[in-house]
DNA sequence: ATGCAGTACATCGTTGCCGATGTACTGCAT
DNA sequence: ATGCAGTACATCGGCAACGATGTACTGCAT
């Protein structure tokens, strides 16, 4: 039963740490430089993460002298822990398919998922889901196009939506044709 | 000191009750069409933020008979809840601003600000953020442009941020100009 | 007749979020 | 000499998130 925001947060540790092992300071950095401009991670957060998945032998601790400061503890993914990464990104919640922030997290870290055909699968469902005439508003059941909105704002919204929407898709049939070509191989 | 989730939630219960006198499971309906695609609103969250508007003085409750179910609970603004709406929507945190979830909700109740230049002042600080030149991914301190990144998916997010970015620039160029003239009458 | 979906609200318990605060060391500026 | 910024981690307490569950009524399908 683990909320929404820990898993993304998680999700980021694990993905770091498949490259490299890293000290909690220096994977904050990094956290903050992927996501921080949109939503800063306080330390207080960050540090009990790292116990949780430590906990759940999904890391590995090992201490180090600091560059001037407390002792660092170096984390490292276990076996355990690449298997977990993996499964979650290949199997994400639909939050993290709807939501543009999580999203662009599991995309950061897709490559750590070596096989064409499961990125591909992670893919589609963004693809999906970007495809169907969702709204953010409605007349009865119908949802309303930007033309139909006077409000200058929520035009505005749907504008942006559209044209991000647009953007992403063909992003996507570029880059699912790469992957099936690669399957194929 | 209240959580950032809060903040919009109860933003979104004020400004949909500015229009109108609504009942809980209404309101709940027409969130769900505003964010719903993007992040689902629980029952369980909305009822308790509710009861802390209302605690607060924000809302007024009267109970009507339900159409074949429980009783009704309509709620409505009190003057306090008006003026609190127009404070969040005039100073938003500085999180409203960045992650585009809480900015599309800050938008879509903007209009309830009846001063253009204040409406300017808000999308101006929006503008700002789009403006400087933040990325993901860096090297060192220099961000990295996506014809620097070689991971495909890692290079999608980029693209995608920049054709979003550009996307709402221009409109918030153009929206810019329509509140200054109004505001120049 | 039974049950499921919708309407409408409520509470409980677990868990995560995060500001505040603390500890401890280095190095640079004033 | 004093202090501030950076490095590096930890804990505490209040509060919000939300799944699970309950209550209670209507109406339609099986």
């Amino acid at each position: 039963m683990l909320r929404h925001n820990a898993v993304m947060l998680e999700l980021a540790i694990l993905g770091f740490l498949h490259d490299v092992p890293l000290h909690g300071y220096e994977l904050r950095k990094r956290i903050a430089a992927l996501t921080g401009h949109v939503k800063p991670v306080a330390e207080s957060t960050l540090y009990p993460a790292i116990k949780r998945l430590e906990k759940a032998g999904l890391l590995a601790r090992r201490t180090q002298p600091g560059a001037g400061a407390a002792p660092r503890h170096v984390l490292t993914l276990t076996a355990e822990g690449q298997a977990e990464l993996r499964r979650r990104l290949a199997h994400p919640a639909d939050v993290d398919i709807t939501d543009e922030n999580r999203w662009f997290t599991v995309l950061a870290f897709l490559r750590h998922l070596d096989d064409p055909s499961a990125q591909a699968e992670v893919l589609e469902r963004r693809m999906a889901f970007l495809r169907q005439p969702s709204s953010f508003f409605y007349e009865g059941d119908r949802p309303l196009r930007a033309e139909e909105v006077e409000d200058p704002f929520r035009r505005g919204i749907l504008t942006i939506a559209r044209a991000t929407s647009q953007a992403e898709l063909s992003w996507l049939r570029r880059t699912l044709d790469t992957l099936r070509a690669a399957a194929d191989d």
